[in-house]
This record gives structure tokens, sequence and C-alpha cells, in this order.
DNA sequence: CCTAGGGCGGATGTTACTTCA
DNA sequence: TTTGAAGTAACATCCGCCCTA
């Protein structure tokens, strides 16, 4: 038995389909679909947030977002089209990749922005420094506005004092280290738009102060961790699911058992008035009436609309089959959600169990 | 105080895909 | 229609830095 868990329209936005298999574990298929082109600018709302609600394995922080500073000037780097093109060509703090140059310089430094991010990309140049000096003051001093890591003594700060003192002719790549508001903005813009467009970049290459490189970069390792984390969500849900429905069938093999020992044990039960169960295809639920339908109530009872008390005898046996529980069966209620998949509600939004 | 181990995150290289001339 | 270049996302991986036991 293999159940096709159509994960809904994120998991479409993922371009895989998970494919569950009853007591197998869970496998997960990729599909990288051809027709990946042009969703990309949609699939923005499905960045999760991972907070401690999300699941309480995972540590990122949503608050972080709240860190994002009251920076004059730092509105998102993507206004309305038309101001795009002024953007490119408006002030620029100087790159914080390269030393602080002499006038001279500032044909070369345009020319970054657009294809010379290649040319700086290199990892001597990655040696970042990040004067954000636009910055409300956080620069280099230690007073950091993270209280959380304090032996860091400053987060991102430490990329601000590192950089610009370092050797930017050595070999060994540096690591910058973003500094919180940038990573604060950058995670901002990460909400609004997952992936960018090259106006979207340079803008906020611009505003940070970074490298268009950079920042794409910065994007692409988002995208990787966050589909790494939501990857791993859903590979637990699917374990839990999977043992739903594992419990389910159990549950359902034995109660049809029981009935099956029943019938041969009191053949007077068919003799009853019977009731027909009909499984709703809409709701999945089973719905009876009194229509006479001998001998195949007790096997669609049994499969469809699980008594309460499968050993209560016939009384009981033909009072819930009479009056039939709506509440939907285990495996309806796992997939009966629109969205088959409860990605932004996480595993704390469990299928009802079905005892 | 020192250190090993692990996690985080920035950066790089590769591959696959799309678009366009 | 085919083809090659360019651009980019996804992915795997590296590795510096920091934290913690």
């Amino acid at each position: 038995m293999e159940l096709g868990l159509s994960l809904g329209e994120a998991m479409a936005d993922a371009g895989r389909e998970l494919v569950l298999g009853l007591g197998m574990g869970v496998g997960v298929r990729r599909e990288e679909g051809a027709a990946e082109t042009g969703r990309r600018d949609h699939e923005v709302r499905r960045e999760l947030e991972f907070g401690s609600n999300r699941c309480g394995s995972s540590p990122e922080p949503t608050v972080r977002l709240t860190l994002l500073p009251m920076v004059p000037g730092l509105g998102l780097p993507w206004p309305p089209p038309s101001e795009s093109r002024h953007l490119e060509a408006s002030t620029r703090g100087f790159d914080v990749n390269r030393p602080p140059s002499s006038g001279g310089g500032c044909a070369a430094e345009e020319q970054d922005d657009a294809a010379g991010a290649a040319v700086s990309s290199s990892p001597n140049n990655s040696a970042g420094s990040f004067p954000m000096d636009d910055f409300s003051g956080q620069g280099h001093g230690g007073t950091d506005a993270a209280p959380g890591t304090g032996g860091g003594g400053g987060g991102g700060d430490r990329s601000c004092s590192r950089a610009s003192d370092e050797d930017d002719g050595g070999s060994a790549r540096k690591k910058l280290r973003l500094s919180k508001e940038q990573s604060a903005f950058l995670e901002e813009s990460f909400k609004e738009h997952s992936t960018l467009n090259p106006k979207q970049k340079l803008a906020l290459a611009k505003q940070l102060n970074l490298r268009p490189r950079q920042v794409e970069v910065w994007f692409q390792n988002r995208r990787a961790r966050t589909k790494l984390k939501q990857t791993e969500v859903d590979c637990e849900y699917l374990k839990r699911c999977c043992e739903t429905l594992t419990e389910e069938n159990r549950r359902l093999q034995k109660e049809l058992a029981e009935l099956r020992a029943l019938k041969t044990v009191q053949p007077f039960y068919m003799h009853l008035p019977a009731t027909t169960l009909s499984m709703c295809p809409s709701c999945e639920r089973v719905a009876s009436n009194s229509a006479p339908a001998p001998a195949s109530a007790a096997a669609t009872s049994s499969t469809a609309a699980p008594p309460t008390a499968p050993s209560g005898g016939i009384a009981s046996a033909v009072a819930a089959t009479a009056a039939p529980d709506h509440r939907p069966s285990s495996f309806a209620a796992l997939f009966s959600s629109p969205r088959g998949f409860p990605l932004s509600a996480g595993p704390q939004a469990q299928p009802p169990t079905s005892s």
C-alpha cells in the first residue's frame, strides 16, 4: 500500500512529491519540475517561520526579524519598478570589500555592480568589512544590540572591526559576518522575495553596502537552509502520519477479525434489520440508511465505520452502525485538509488520532 | 584558562535549466 | 530548428568563527 501525499501548493513549489509508504518509513522523491521557471516569484509565501511553535527542535528564532533597525532610508529595496533604474544610479556607499579608494575609482565601482560581481567574488575579495556607518551607531563598538551572544562581543560587528585591517591579498578566504542589521534586513527582504531579480539584488546590495554577489549568496544559502529545515519538518510529520495510519490499519484489521468471528458464531446477526452503510465520496464519512442490504452490512461497517466498542456485542455494533460516528476516519482526517499538508501549522497540527 | 567538538553561516564550485541571439 | 553563451537556482561542500562542555 502506498499513499501518494499531495503536499499542497507549497510542496509543489518545492518541486517534490513525497511518497509515504505505510510502515516503511518515508521516502522522498524529488521531481525537479520543468515548469519551475515563472513560479519562483510566487514561492515567497512558503517561507516558514521556524519558531519554537513550529518545531521544537528548530532553534531558529523568529523574533530575529524584530531586530530590524530603524534605519532611515532603509526601505525594502524594491520600490515601484520605475525607481529601480534610478536606484542603480543612486548613491552608493563605498565598496566594503575593497579598500576605500580615492575618488578615481568611481567608474570601476559602478562596473562592479553590474558585471563586476564576478570579479570581486574571488576568495580574496570576500574579506568583507562592513563599516555600516549607515546603521544607527552600531558600527564598531561592543554596543551590540543583540543581548544573546555576550561572548560574541557584537555578532556582526565582528566583521566590521575585522576585515578592513586584515590582509586583502591573503589567499585564505576570509569569513565575514554580516551585521545583525544586515541580516535582519536580508531576512525581511527574504520574507518578501525568496528570490531576487537582478534589480532587487543590486538595490539590496547598495542599501546594505554589500556586493551583489554577497546578497545573492546569502539568498541562496537562506533558501537552502530553509528548505533543509522544511524537509526535516516534513519528514517528522510524515513519520507521524505513518505511525497513525499503521495504528489505524492495525485497529481495523483487528476489528474486522472480530466481526468475522462474530458473524460465524452468531449467524442470527445477519437476520437483523440491515443497515446499509455507504461512504460519502465527498466527505469520506460513513452514512447509513435503512435500505435492505443484507450480508454486506457487516463487512462494510467493519472497514468504513468501526464501532466504538467492537467487543460490545451485537447491540452495540448495530447501534454503532445505525448512528455512525461522523468523526472522519484518521485517514480522511489526515488528508481532508485543503492543503493536504499543514505546512504553515507544523507538526503541532497533528492529525487527530484514531483513539 | 585551555581545548576539542559541534553548529552556524558565508563562500565556492558544479550542475542543470532557461532565455536569447 | 539548432546551437552556444549568459544568467541563475539548486545543491554539495568547504571552512572560518563562535559557543559550550
